[in-house]
Order: structure tokens, then sequence, then C-alpha cells
DNA sequence: CCGAATCCTAGAAGATACTG
DNA sequence: CAGTATCTTCTAGGATTCGG
């Protein structure tokens, strides 16, 4: 795999490098969702980010949107399998963060009070 | 977990949330590397970014920094034990993308194109 | 209720020149 | 060699307004 990383570094950057998204995918891995409730959840994202963020998940193959037939028009969102098994493999990475919060933390408090002194 | 997402997801991008961190990270993780090497081989990369991004990696604690008392000056950079978890854990996100590589693209393809048809 | 369109600003990132 | 400093460009994202 050596050799792939910059195309895949590319690659995932351009699936969860915006600030939205990876909440967005945590968020309906609680299950489908409604465009106002994922903006509650979601707070405080803004409706465009909100919307934005969707399209980019839509076209990724990560999110299904499907419009309800009713007055006034709900639309609900969902993760697709590919989401799915995509939300799995990045529960890696939040659940690292979360056992090292406290050295990140520390590493960063130690690194800037050593600069602070220079 | 679930309700620690939203500073889970911040805490994540303030970590990998910029264009180069991954890449320098995977690529430290070939082995410690000194700057003019790191950037020939996570090029196209400048002098600027590649400082930047390795401030960021120490400043985190994910990377070390240690000049050689040499003339001229060598610096060689390499992942800390947490740099190291850190990437095994990054890894299985960036298995997961090239085992579905096909996929998005397709996913992608077939999106824009019905957009293009509207 | 859901979302498109517009305007605007802060910060990311590239280019270039210079230093111990 | 390994940076720092400055300048410019670009784009993500927030605020607001409007429409179906």
């Amino acid at each position: 795999m050596q050799d792939d990383f910059p195309a895949l570094t590319l690659e995932i950057m351009d699936l969860v490098g915006d600030k939205w998204t990876l909440l967005l995918v945590y968020t309906l891995g609680e299950g489908a969702m409604r465009f106002s409730e994922l903006k509650r959840r979601a707070s405080p994202i803004s409706q465009k980010m909100l919307t934005q963020t969707l399209r980019g998940l839509e076209r990724h193959g990560m999110v299904d949107r499907s419009v309800l037939p009713t007055a006034p028009p709900q639309v609900e969102y969902a993760l697709t399998g590919l989401g799915r098994t995509f939300l799995s493999a990045a529960s890696v990475i939040c659940q690292w963060t979360k056992d090292n919060l406290e050295e990140l933390q520390a590493a960063r408090t130690h690194f800037d009070s050593a600069r602070l002194a220079a």
C-alpha cells in the first residue's frame, strides 16, 4: 500500500477534509433522519453547510436522499451500505482520539509553554 | 461514545483537518527522515507548508524533532509512540478508501451525470 | 420544510526572497 | 540544510435573503 499514500490521502481529504462531514456521518449513524432533525443534532451547523455537506456525501455514495410525498415536503437522509462501512472505519480513529485525549492535551500544553519561554 | 461525537470530530479535524498532515504521517511511517528527504517524498509540498505541518504534528506529540550536531545542521523527524498508534488507526481509513476506490468513483460519476442532465 | 442564491470575511495555502 | 518572513491568491464557511 505504501506507494498509494499520496493518492489515497488526497482521496481521503476529498471525502472528509471539510468541517462537517465526519460529524454528519456519525450523526446519521444513529439512524435515518430528516433535514431539520439533522440540523438540530449537528448544531451549530448552518443550513447552507448542511445542504452542501449532504450533497457531497450523496455524491460520494455515502448517503441516500429520499423525498417523502407529503405536504410540506419531507426529506429523509440515511447512510448507504458504503456509508456504514465507512463509519466503521472512521470509528477506529474516533476511538483512538478518545483514548488519547489526555496525552494529546498534555503534548499541546507542553509544546505551547516551551514556545512561550522562547 | 455517541455523545462525544461533536467534540471528538472537532478534535480529529484539529489533528488532520489540513491538507498535508495525513500524507506526512504516512510518509514518516516508513521511517525517520530528514527535512529535505521528507520534502522530496511528500512532493509537491512547499517548504512553508512542510515546516508548518511538522510544527503542528510536533505540537500534538505525534512527531519528534531532533537536531543533529553537524555542519551544516541536519534535522531528523520521526513518529513518536503516539504517532505510530495514530498511524495504525488511520491505516484503517486508508485501507477502506483503497478497497472502495472504484465504488466511490462510480458513485461520483453517476451523481455528476445525473446532475448534468438537470 | 427544504433548499438555492448571493454576498462577505477569515484563514489556508502557494510563491518568492532572505538567513544562520 | 533547514528554516523564517512577507506578499498574494484562493476557497471554505458564515450571514442573510428569497423561492417552491
